[in-house]
DNA sequence: GATGAATGAGAGTTCATTCAT
DNA sequence: TATGAATGAACTCTCATTCAT
């Protein structure tokens, strides 16, 4: 007759992430909005206070999703840098492969992503500034590199850096949503990492570079 | 202290347009969840009543949005099509062309291009057919007009149209949330599109096309 | 395209009329509250303010049909007392014949009777004066019958005409709500006026369990 | 200035329960349609959210009562035939007694009867299955009853059981709604059985009369 | 730390009634 | 007289948040 919940004690920390990475699977199938602190709760089997004992609101428990995933982010992107510095020689082939690791950052990160999609466009603008910082980061990262690129003598100057990091990401966006994330979507990363980097590679580089 | 609204008298297509109007924009600014229908009528000085006179349901206006979206962009359309025929001569030149017609129309339809992106990933869905079907409709167009440039030579042919097509919706999508639609943001809409037509040229075209 | 009603002018009797015939079928099958205007003016194909320049309110309608079906009923009992009056003789055919007036008079007044039985029980306050008024009519006019039956030593003075009254009325309309007015239903009122006379009269007892 | 209700902290049972009666009893001041969820929390002195805590709609808690209902009727009806097992003996007594507990059972349950009686007539489709189910247990019981007298030569075998159900569960609908709840009605039910008892086993005829 | 019953502001929707034309 | 667009109070229902246990 009852099938109350026993209570369950949890280390905090151990607890914490059970909600977090419940919210992060409710708020990818729903949206933020949609989705209700009961969707949470049910699938962290936790009470409906024990929310509240680890994220001040919803909207903060959003915010730790997106924090989370920087920091996540932002160790990739430091990993690739390392990666980056100790190899020389082609440069589309080392485009090709930072292309290919992202896309099975994001294909690990599903969810997330998912999300980030999803809200990207910035429903609530309580949001705005984390959800800019994201782009940011991934912005930067890319106009970085390609401002190196040109450097070295690979892409065409006349090439704007913010405006093909802005294309790049757009590229990205589209790819993730309508190919890499849909659920039950099995594509093969590597041929479309192949097409994106000869596509990015021939539609920047510079004549000389050829 | 008697603040109530005075009657006012509207032919129906006026005040549907009325309504509608305001509906985008108050979409475009909220996303349709935060969206209220109070905010909606406050927008469009209207009494509660009055607005579901003309639509049955919240989802029902929003549904008139994307038809009314629809028809505007397929008429669009239409029309590059038409031009396109006339013309003939340089690849790179009709393509900056074309981009420069679609930047303007997105600019034009700044809020309802602004709602398309941000429900986009479909929040709800109970949208998902219509917003497909409008997603569809660009791709389409966007695969079809590549693969006739492949036809005449002008594009490689190992290129995928379809993967193509996405490539530059999703160049498209973030040219336009990341510049075009920020509020307050005056880009010289020819500039951009001299810079992807000339990246999307070189990136695609096939060799022998130089 | 235009689907718009042409000006109907009417006579203004004829216009009251058709309203309140559309009143009593609307109400007939949806009961007083769920009925909506919209429903009525649908069915008397009538604008909206039409109604309310022959009805204060949709409560006004509502008394109105009382009203009608009052004086139908007053009518048909003046008839009857005027029949009886003519005729002697025995009591259990007068009381048959009794019956299956009443008995049809509901039936040809369908949709008033069903009214008077869904409402009957005064959902509303504000109706409950004119539908005692009506169930008065009816009680009175069995108890007058009951006692002048007594008088002629017909009925057991032991019992009380009031209550015989009631009990009666509850036969009949248990008899109309679940038989002669439930919808495609086609019943032998004659049948049933003879079981139900029988049992009036004679009682339930079997000549055997005296 | 803040009248805000104190937390009013209950077992999940209790508040069921004084929620549940206090729906009784605002159905039966108001009627099914006329009656806000408003009315019952203020009845109920709950909040808003609480009422949708234990009931899923409006429609629910209306069909939790004719459960009720139901149960406490059907517990009725077992006990009556337990009763009348044991007992033997003359058949107008046992009738007699019959008609009293029902009458006291239903003076018991006045509220929830009044609802019966008010809706019975099915305002709302919605409620036609729960409702007809409710008729049909007291119809077979008064059915299989008279069947059952007649088998034992009590009761005449001209006269269809089915129909006398009906008659006597008119009799008894008209004697609750009139008389005995009325409110403020003070009936003697011991002489409304009686006099029923009389009427439904001898008959009206006087034995003069035949 | 954990629980879940309780809360109420605010959402979308309906509809009797009004009134300018 | 007839019309139907306009109105807003009142309805049912949701859900983020609180707090007594």
């Amino acid at each position: 007759m009852s099938n109350k919940r026993r209570r369950r004690l949890l280390h905090p920390d151990a607890r914490r992430r059970e909600l977090l990475d419940a919210a992060v699977a409710v708020f990818a199938r729903k949206g933020y909005r949609r989705a209700s602190i009961s969707d949470i709760i049910a699938a962290a089997d936790a009470a409906r206070g024990t929310f509240y004992l680890y994220f001040k609101s919803k909207e903060d428990v959003f915010l730790a999703i997106l924090d989370d995933f920087q920091a996540r982010l932002s160790a990739m992107l430091g990993e690739e840098a390392a990666v980056a510095a100790t190899r020389a020689g082609d440069g589309r082939a080392l485009l090709r492969d930072d292309i290919l690791r992202w896309l099975r950052f994001f294909e690990r990160h599903r969810d997330a992503t998912t999300i980030l999609l999803k809200e990207a466009t910035s429903i609530d603008p309580q949001f705005e500034p984390a959800l800019a910082a994201l782009r940011r980061i991934a912005l930067d990262h890319l106009a970085r590199r390609f401002r190196s690129m040109q450097a070295r003598g690979l892409m065409r100057a006349s090439l704007s850096p913010e405006l093909m990091s802005h294309l790049q990401l757009g590229m990205f966006d589209q790819l993730l949503s309508a190919l890499v994330l849909r659920p039950g979507w099995k594509v093969k990363l590597d041929v479309l990492a192949d097409q994106l980097a000869d596509f990015a590679w021939s539609g920047a580089r510079s004549a000389a570079g050829e």
